[in-house]
RNA sequence: GGCGGCGUAGCUCAGUCGGUUAGAGCAGCGGAAUCAUAAUCCGCGUGUCAGGGGUUCAAAUCCCUUCGCCGCCA
């Protein structure tokens, strides 16, 4: 490991809050790694801020009646506060949208477009004219023409599953606004990746250490042969093309977000008083860049990013991307959009944030998915906090307090027993080293809590309570090494559980001790205990049953995902009434005869106590024409009928404008 | 459609460039202890390592194939 490290975490989407997903991908490997490199005094930099640009804000923006300012403005300051509150350290914590940053991005553009790695090329893509923008190919909705399922998106049909151009969808319609795009001719700007990717290959081939995770993506991608990738679009938010001719175009947000890693470390050096300060790591080849992403973002750090950094000329490129997998909550995906998550700033209205920490630490994705589940989040708590590293803590503490009068007994002539817990704290400590530099952080944790279980092993063994009354000197020996390791369990816990750590000093009344010398003993006999309190509150069940109906509630608002090929089961059409009769006996039936196009149908709905049959003949309705049919008060009905209804309220599903009777639903 | 990944004990996960009786934590069962947040410590695992086939003296680990889940890409 060099001795200089820049260390980047993923620039979160400013369109949502942080989820525990985004954590155990991303954040808090970084904040661990960069809490321990700070531990050894090396010189290190933590860099993130929020990604802001790009068309989904821009949608979200308008969905939420906002412009896409105020929007980013809001999650900028929400995923800032929540990741102070969980005790993620960044040097600078910045965002895409300013000034810097734009200047920053534009001459980047304009250096590597000097050095010709960038080519211009004219294609036609979707305008909506009600919308008066392009528009990207997911939010082109039409007509499939393989397969004719009518929701297809101008990227895939999700019926078929087969790629589609936008060009190719029949009767294409803008997803927003419904209405309908036409092509027009527009430039873009492509990145030369192909030009690239010899280099990109020499550089990437040394790089044997790094995750399978990675390598293999890499491998796949030059299989395939790298192609020039556009990097500009036609909106009107994120960071302008600097060129005269490009007007109204923005580069793709692929394209800024990456270089937003150093107009972070700008605002970093400039906030400092060191406007060059950032030049001590982006232009120093002796700079051990480290990119902390979550598996989706590979393509971008490993390939993409590189690409322009070599071609650009001036940066270092990246040592090390332990890029982790997903942290996915109990069988099924986080999801942003669909609000399916444990969101990090209502956890921490609840839970201590070294909770989390822990939870996270100890389950981290480094090598496949991993699970998040409340019980098992209980039970890492109570059994292993709580018991196992709290209780040793309690029980040395409280066993001072109690028999020494709060004053650390002394240790003359350590026993081989003593000594040997000393070196298992000691020995300790390097695991965690190794286990940490190797990106195996979730194996350091648990070298940690096997320690906390060694130290009541130890306890047990020596059975402190016992000496007491027959070795007065074998008992404070005892008990002064366990004061020692927890002395040291407090510094080695730093990286992990940094809160817990202070709180375990406040009771030790003592500064951290330095890493490089845990294992050492150095609490002085006769130190005087500070406050002892509980370090872990047991979770309850009751708090558990709450937070998974919590996520229960949230499952049964966003129902059932179901795909395009269950929809399209169902078969629709516009029928006309031909005549409609009240059902005797009974409150709310109507019988009808329906028209479906050329088929008469008998129909019986509940919906005698909102329409009349009188007003019913006549009407044009929509009909579901291909469900078995079934008896209702003895009467066949050959179909059902479409209305929207709320509380006390029915609507039926008509048609805004004339149609022929027969014609398809979808 | 092509490419890639994953599927290991009740639960959460290690292990996989082939090699002794497949591991850990939690849960469970039995015991010890009582300093401590009824916490701790000791002992106890007959799992078709997703199914099938193959290579090998030897496969969870390599190859083929089926099933299930997931991702990436024109």
């Amino acid at each position: 490991m060099k001795n200089k490290i820049l260390i980047t975490s993923a620039l979160p989407y400013a369109n949502g809050p942080i989820h525990l997903g985004h954590l155990a991908g991303c954040y808090l490997p970084a904040d661990i790694y960069y809490r321990y490199q700070k531990l050894k005094n090396r010189d290190v930099i933590h860099i993130c801020g929020t990604d802001e640009n790009g068309v989904p804000i821009t949608i979200e923006a308008e969905r939420d009646k906002k412009s896409p300012q105020e929007l980013v403005d809001f999650y900028y300051k929400h995923i800032k506060e929540s990741f102070e509150r969980l005790g993620i350290v960044h040097d600078n914590f910045s965002r895409t949208s300013i000034p810097l940053h734009h200047k920053n991005a534009q001459s980047f553009f304009k250096k590597v477009n000097d050095k010709n790695y960038i080519i211009t090329k004219r294609t036609k893509q979707y305008f909506c004219p009600e919308c008066k923008r392009f528009l990207a190919d997911r939010y082109i909705e039409g007509t499939c023409p393989f397969c004719d399922s009518k929701e297809a998106r101008g990227d895939q049909c999700e019926n078929c599953g087969r790629w589609l151009d936008p060009e190719n969808l029949i009767s294409p319609r803008c997803k927003i606004c419904g209405g309908t795009p036409i092509l027009r001719e527009t430039e873009h700007w492509y990145f030369r990746l192909d030009l690239l990717q010899p280099e990109l290959e020499k550089w990437i081939e040394p790089k044997k250490h790094w995750k399978n995770n990675v390598k293999r993506f890499c491998r796949g991608w030059f299989k395939e042969g790298l192609v020039p990738r556009a990097i500009t679009r036609d909106l009107n938010w994120g960071v302008p093309v600097p060129l005269e001719e490009a007007d109204g175009k923005v580069l793709y947000v692929w394209f800024d977000a990456p270089i937003g890693y150093i107009s972070s470390t700008m605002e970093w050096a400039l906030r400092i008083g060191k406007p060059d300060r950032w030049k001590d790591y982006w232009l120093d080849s002796e700079t051990s860049l480290v990119h902390f992403i979550g598996k989706d973002n590979i393509v971008f750090h490993a390939m993409v990013w590189p690409a322009m950094l070599i071609a650009h000329g001036d940066y270092v490129l990246p040592s090390e991307i332990p890029a982790n997998e997903f942290l996915n909550i109990k069988g099924g995906k986080f999801s942003t959009s669909r609000k399916r998550a444990v969101w990090l700033h209502e956890f921490l209205d609840i839970f201590e944030p070294d909770l989390l920490r822990y939870a996270l630490s100890v389950n981290l994705p480094e090598n496949k998915d991993t699970d998040f589940d409340w019980d098992d989040f209980q039970k890492k708590v109570n059994n292993e906090l709580a018991n196992i590293l709290g209780n040793f803590v309690n029980r040395t503490i409280s066993f001072v307090n109690r028999v020494y009068s709060s004053k650390v007994p002394a240790a003359v002539n350590l026993s081989a027993e003593d000594r040997e817990m000393l070196e298992y704290l000691l020995k300790t400590r390097g695991v965690i080293e190794d286990r940490i530099e190797a990106f195996e952080l979730k194996k350091g944790i648990k070298a940690l809590m096997e320690l906390a279980k060694e130290a009541n092993r130890y306890f047990d063994r020596t059975k402190p309570w016992e000496t007491i009354k027959e070795d007065k000197e074998k008992c404070s020996r005892t008990i002064n090494t366990c004061i020692q390791v927890v002395d040291g369990l407090a510094a080695l816990m730093e990286p992990y559980l940094p809160f817990t750590s202070k709180k375990i000093l406040g009771m030790l009344d003592i500064e951290r001790n330095e890493w490089e010398k845990v294992g050492e003993p150095r609490i002085p006999e006769n130190k005087k205990m500070g406050k002892i309190e509980i370090l872990f509150k047991k979770v309850d069940d009751e708090r558990i049953r709450i937070e998974k109906e919590k996520l229960g509630i949230e499952e049964a608002e966003m129902v059932e995902i179901i795909s395009i090929d269950e929809f399209s089961k169902v078969e629709m059409k516009v029928a006309t009434v031909e005549s409609a009769e009240k059902v005797e006996n009974t409150q709310k039936l109507v019988k009808m005869v329906v028209d479906i196009g050329g088929e008469k149908r008998q129909v019986v709905a509940g919906i005698a106590e909102f329409y009349s049959p009188e007003e019913l003949v006549g009407k044009k309705i929509i009909v579901v024409t291909n469900l078995a049919p079934a008896k209702i008060k003895g009467i066949e009905s050959n179909g059902m009928l479409l209305a929207a209804t709320k509380d006390n309220e029915l609507a039926l599903l008509t048609i805004d404008k004339p149609i022929d009777v027969g014609a398809k639903v979808s």
